[in-house]
RNA sequence: GGAGGAGUUCCCGAGCGGCCAAAGGGGGCAGACUGUAAAUCUGUUGUCUCUGACUUCGGUGGUUCGAAUCCACCCUCCUCCA
């Protein structure tokens, strides 16, 4: 059997390694167990911990068994790295929450039957402790001097950074060590921004316990100009349908950069490196049709292949004119509503489709706005349950925004 | 605790008591060009019953015919001192 490790540093998800050659020798000869945390900061998770979630699967496919951490405790202190802003408190009811919901998404990618995978919160340990005991066991460990050249903090120096979030590297660190006493854990995997905080864990278990373990941490979801990927106007790029639906995750990966389209592909998707290899040769417009399979395997891992093909239909009937409408997004309004006759400004911020009038009649006035096709210039257009001609009204705004309107 | 400084529209950042819905940049949106890409150029970017009206400049009061601009108190942040 291939080694992970191999698997791994090939689609270029590794970014640092304590350790590279025991590590690689590790994973090769024992099925071990690993950890990778995540924060409840919100009540769903998002592309950035896709990856992570790629790389958990990786693993337990080659035998390791993936240890989610939520952040049930630490979501109290909040993680200064790569944050240039102090976190908002979230209240534990909040917290909670936000847990229960990783959960079912971790689920979609990481099988969690009969032990393969497990999930444990960090709250179970650290909501308990004592302050002083704490400091005295733990805190003597650290060394304020060595924490304050750590990068992510060196940022926040300039910025402010309170008492609390410098303890949050503590409270990581004493999770490793939970976790290694525990369950065994052997490692500690995350995103290249928890470097740090990944170090203070094990310096803290071998001085604690003098046990060796490991740190790996992968390559941040970022483009081809450095910046963060998964972000968009409206927000992050969630994994929850209610928040970013298929469709438009569909569409994210299918504008990505020309720049981007392969490394993406290699991060997170599961396709062989055979056939990327080749997607690597080509140039140009060629691209095009690699996004349209991005899109697809992205969105099949997380919302199944059925919605995959769906939004690949949608995307289809919109922009290729060829088959049916029947998956773009929709949107109804009662005939009642529509009576004789409903200006159109009025029906289209009535079904959400456009923030507000003003901008609305913006759109029109640019020649923005069309209805089944047909560009809108008169900003007072009366729409009449004519135009629902074929079951319903497609509205147009630019070249790649649909709603198709139904009446009912 | 003491002394200063700052809080402006999505973000950064200008802003003389009236000509300020507020310069400039970024971002967003639309148009042209394209490959549902990038780059570039153009327009646009508070809300509405849209050639006018209404609501915005940390909060609350006040001065004034009139305040983002002046005063008082409060809140938050930064810098220096302890």
């Amino acid at each position: 059997m291939e080694n992970v490790f191999d698997v791994l540093k090939e689609r270029g998800l590794i970014a640092q390694t304590t350790h590279e050659e025991e590590i690689r020798e590790l994973l090769g000869k024992e099925k071990i167990s690993f950890y990778i945390g995540f924060d409840p900061t919100a009540d769903s998770l998002h592309v950035g911990h896709f990856l992570q979630m790629v790389v958990m699967r990786y693993m337990q496919n080659h035998g390791h068994r993936p240890i989610a951490l939520v952040g049930g405790g630490t979501g109290h202190i909040g993680d200064p790295s790569g944050r240039t802003d102090m976190r908002q408190m979230m209240t534990t009811e909040t917290i909670n929450h936000n847990c229960e919901c990783f959960k079912k998404q971790l689920s979609s990618v990481v099988d969690f039957s009969d032990g393969k995978a497990i999930m444990v919160n960090n709250a179970d340990w650290l909501l308990k402790l004592n302050y002083v005991d704490f400091i005295r066991d733990i805190g003597s460990c650290f060394s304020v001097n060595q924490m304050l050249t750590a990068e992510c903090f060196k940022q926040r120096l300039e910025k402010g950074l309170s008492f609390l979030e410098f303890n949050y590297m503590l409270m990581q660190s004493y999770d490793f060590l939970m976790l290694a006493r525990n369950y065994d854990c052997k490692m500690q995997l995350g995103g290249d921004d928890q470097w740090s905080n990944i170090l203070g864990g094990i310096d803290l278990n071998r001085r604690k316990d003098r046990r060796q373990v490991y740190g790996m941490t992968f390559t941040l979801l970022t483009n081809s100009e450095g910046k963060k990927m998964g972000k968009t106007a409206k927000g992050a790029v969630w994994l929850d349908p209610a928040k970013t639906s298929p469709y438009e995750f569909y569409q994210y990966w299918r504008n990505v950069d020309d720049a981007d389209v392969v490394k993406c592909m290699k991060l997170l998707t599961f396709v062989p490196m055979d056939e990327i290899r080749e997607y690597e040769k080509l140039e140009g417009s060629a691209l095009n049709e690699v996004k349209a399979r991005l899109a697809y395997e992205v969105t099949a891992l997380v919302h199944g292949e059925d919605e995959a093909q769906k939004a690949d239909a949608a995307a289809k009937s919109v922009f290729g004119g060829a088959g049916s409408d029947a998956n773009m997004p929709t949107a109804e309004i009662p005939a009642a509503e529509l009576g004789e006759g409903m200006p159109v400004l009025d029906l289209l911020s009535r079904v959400g489709f456009i923030p507000s009038k003003g901008e609305g009649r913006r759109l029109i006035q640019q020649n923005g706005l069309s209805l089944n096709d047909e560009k809108v210039t008169d900003i007072g257009l009366s729409v009449t349950e004519d135009f629902f001609k074929n079951g319903g009204l497609i509205a147009k705004k630019g070249k790649k925004s649909f709603l198709k309107i139904v009446l009912k």
